[in-house]
DNA sequence: TAGATTGTTAATCGATTAACAATC
DNA sequence: TAGATTGTTAATCGATTAACAATC
């Protein structure tokens, strides 16, 4: 098992507490910039709107250096979730599917600063091949036709692959990615894929989201309506 | 409480349960539109990647109408989650921050079916205000100035606010969207908001997706490695 | 030292899974 | 009727919260 410095594995996070791992990373990135040197789980919760208990039982399970009656240093604990988060390996991803989200993802900002760097977009409508991407974080770049796409992710040992194309395509997109080595997916199209145990799928589900909120505006009386 | 016709109070499913309605509703879908009459738990199941019992107490909650030895009626269990989800009640909706992922939500197909309508969409740039939007499921629509987004909301008793702007803004878009009358936020922007008990918030936070995936990758071993 | 805040243990809470009588 | 599958109860599992001795 993977151990770190202070002998913590942190293998097998609990994964609400992996999830919470990049709130906590923000808020403390802002206290560093804010100038604040210390910052106690108690102010953490407030700030985020989490039991402060619940801060500690996390941070102590991914560093447990917190120190009684400061808090929690902010800039190495930066240092320590960048760690556990992945943030400092670069990982190289492809994109398939040059639509609008697609589009939109990669001209996204924020990727870089979590070591994520979009090395190829790909598309198989031949309206879409060929155009240049605009607002590049991840540099000036050309849509590539999606048969392409194995070849590139297999030759440059690629293992992260992001899916942006409709729902009818996305599990042969998967496929291919995995035949050619992909070993985590980031899939947008709204359907269920299918992946062998050792490949890990991030479904971002919009029908999830809107359908929260629909239940709640529906469930909820109004002030109106009380 | 709200109760059905089968007396089944519906306020407050779990949770868990009730993000999992979205996509029994989908694959409920593709099982009418493919002719099927009737569908079982284990079958949902499998197809879903989701324990049966799982499916059997989710499904019991909702609708409890399940035939012993045939399983689901497919169509009128849609009917019922459509009723459930509030699939039904179309949702106005406003949505401010008309940058590329702004647009790319705004031209997304599958909203409509989901009964949210985007009825106006703001944004605060001069460069933005007046450009036409395209893909539009939604009618052929003009970016219009964020000044009038208040106004637009308390005249259409508009509920949903949908929010795409930069981090910096988020709060204040959302305040001025609850001073207005909103009562359920879908925010896209990398921020927690602080809001009013009665008003939801669903955090749409590209951050914690790519963290588990990084997480993933950083910590599993490649077949190469072991 | 006194005050503050941690890390951890134990208690609580809630969700998932197993099992099976009821029933189509 | 026999076979299949439900809805629900009980058992298990895991996550959150409360409490407090340890310690900066």
């Amino acid at each position: 098992l993977t151990q770190t410095t202070d002998n913590r594995p942190v293998v097998q996070l609990p994964r609400p507490t992996l999830e919470r791992l990049p709130t906590y990373h923000r808020c403390i990135s802002a206290a560093v910039v804010n100038g604040e040197q210390f910052i106690s789980s108690a102010e953490l919760g407030r700030r985020l709107n989490i039991d402060e208990a619940q801060v500690r039982r996390d941070l102590s399970l991914v560093w447990g250096k917190g120190r009684p009656g400061l808090g929690y240093e902010a800039a190495s604990l930066i240092t320590r979730l960048d760690e556990v988060l992945g943030y400092n390996n670069v990982a190289d991803a492809v994109l398939v599917g040059a639509g609008r989200l697609g589009r939109a993802l990669y001209a996204y900002p924020g990727f870089k600063r979590y070591g994520l760097e979009i090395a190829a977009v790909f598309d198989v409508d031949s309206a879409v091949i060929g155009q240049m991407l605009q607002g590049g974080a991840h540099g000036e770049q050309v849509v590539l036709s999606a048969i392409k796409m194995p070849d590139l992710v297999r030759r440059m040992h690629i293992q992260l692959g992001i899916i942006t194309v409709p729902a009818d395509s996305a599990q042969l997109v998967a496929n291919d990615m995995i035949k050619a080595g992909i070993r985590a997916i980031w899939n947008f199209a709204p359907i269920r894929l299918k992946v062998p145990n050792e490949v890990m799928v991030r479904h971002e589900d919009l029908a999830i989201g809107l359908a929260t909120l629909s239940y709640h505006l529906t469930h909820t009386p109004t002030s109106l309506e009380l």
